[in-house]
DNA sequence: CAAAAACCAGACCACTTGGTCAAGAGTGGG
DNA sequence: CCCACTCTTGACCAAGTGGTCTGGTTTTTG
């Protein structure tokens, strides 16, 4: 029994993972993986360091488990959608969801860019290969709507990269655009960047942005 | 004589001191602040890590000397455009020097982009001063350009956020990039993606593409 | 109600790492 | 050639850090 013990959610071995995992997102978040004290995550998550060090193995034990947590939020709305669907629908809600992500979500959105810009060392071959294979799916339907005509678009590779970098931007880069705007980006900010880079996507490939009212 | 002899550019020191640099700005962009030993940056520079210490006071004076270097980069054409210019070609311009950046600096893109998505803490309350003040000068150009109807864009932030986020991206995560791609990007494959990016955001803007020959 | 498992936490340690020191080796101008 | 200055380098150290150990307390379960 005790191995499934910690699937429960409510023990307090599974109350206390979870503190420990959210207290560690924003730690390393901030501070990097090197850069980040168990210390500080057990400070800030209330526990004695012993705890976090019983609960999880190692430093690397921790980060591994909440990169795998993150990593779950890499997939959407967009998986679903086949060449038969509207681009314009598709693409608009698949930009929406990336930017809520961004908005809910900043900590792990800077967690996974530290680990890509240096190199993804953590990241699992399993993790690689499935995104490698969702990456050609989805370029996939583009290109047929871009055989089909309904895509004024060169690359669909490019096209992807470009909806990521902007839409992640706002979470890993919030220090630089709260300097810039005197004030950090609220929740209708949120939703005027977002409509905004709808618009210039969906115009920039040749689109007619559809309405708000649909997810 | 002694205080200015390191800024000639040929003597033992001068020459050491670039080495160091140019190891840093690999390591730190490879491991950030934290992960990096001097001894890395040391044997990377061929050097005894005592020297890399005799040259910069400590691993952060090194560290500050090398993201002053790098935030001279972000500076460029855009700077001396006026409402007066056509925004189609000092857009494109602005774009394809970021780019350009991304391709030939991806360390220095890194680094910047490690300081700022912790905070940026070691970003000199000048630099911000500095950047602020450009942005806003560059903001109220575009704000002309919207208001004389040259440009279909509401908010000039977002399209600079966005011009800079869709540039970085091929450097900060070309781990990502490569990783998807099947191989990394070469220089056609960047001057594609230059072209692209260009198109989109033009378009996106309601602007015709200019010609490629103009720098 | 035991006994076993899960949980808690102070004391402690091996090791890494940034940084210092001191002693010497080049080097250039007067 | 000598003197001041720059540069080089091995030996060394104090502080910090991830992680263990041990002994205990609480919770669960048969």
């Amino acid at each position: 029994m005790k191995q499934k013990e910690y699937l429960k959610d409510d023990t307090i071995g599974a109350l206390n993972r979870h503190k420990i995992l959210a207290a560690a997102e924003q730690e390393f978040a901030l501070n990097g993986f090197a850069g980040t004290r168990v210390q500080q995550i057990a400070d800030r998550a209330q526990l004695p360091k012993t705890n976090v060090l019983y609960y999880f193995k190692s430093k690397e034990g921790l980060y591994l488990a909440l990169l795998e947590d993150i990593l779950s939020l890499w997939n959407g709305q967009f998986d679903e959608a086949t060449a038969e669907d509207d681009p314009a629908t598709v693409l608009a809600n698949y930009i929406r969801d990336k930017m809520e992500i961004s908005r809910t979500r900043p900590d792990a959105s800077k967690i996974f860019a530290l680990e890509i810009i240096n190199g993804a060392p953590n990241l699992s071959s399993f993790f690689k290969d499935q995104h490698a294979s969702w990456m050609k799916d989805r370029v996939n339907v583009i290109q047929q709507w871009i055989d089909a005509g309904k895509l004024a678009v060169k690359d669909p590779y490019y096209l992807l990269f470009n909806i990521w970098a902007t839409s992640q931007h706002y979470a890993d880069f919030s220090a630089q655009i709260t300097g810039l705007r005197g004030k950090p980006m609220g929740s209708e900010d949120y939703a005027d960047a977002t409509q905004n880079l709808v618009e210039l996507i969906l115009v920039g490939c040749g689109l007619k942005v559809p309405d708000v009212n649909n997810s």
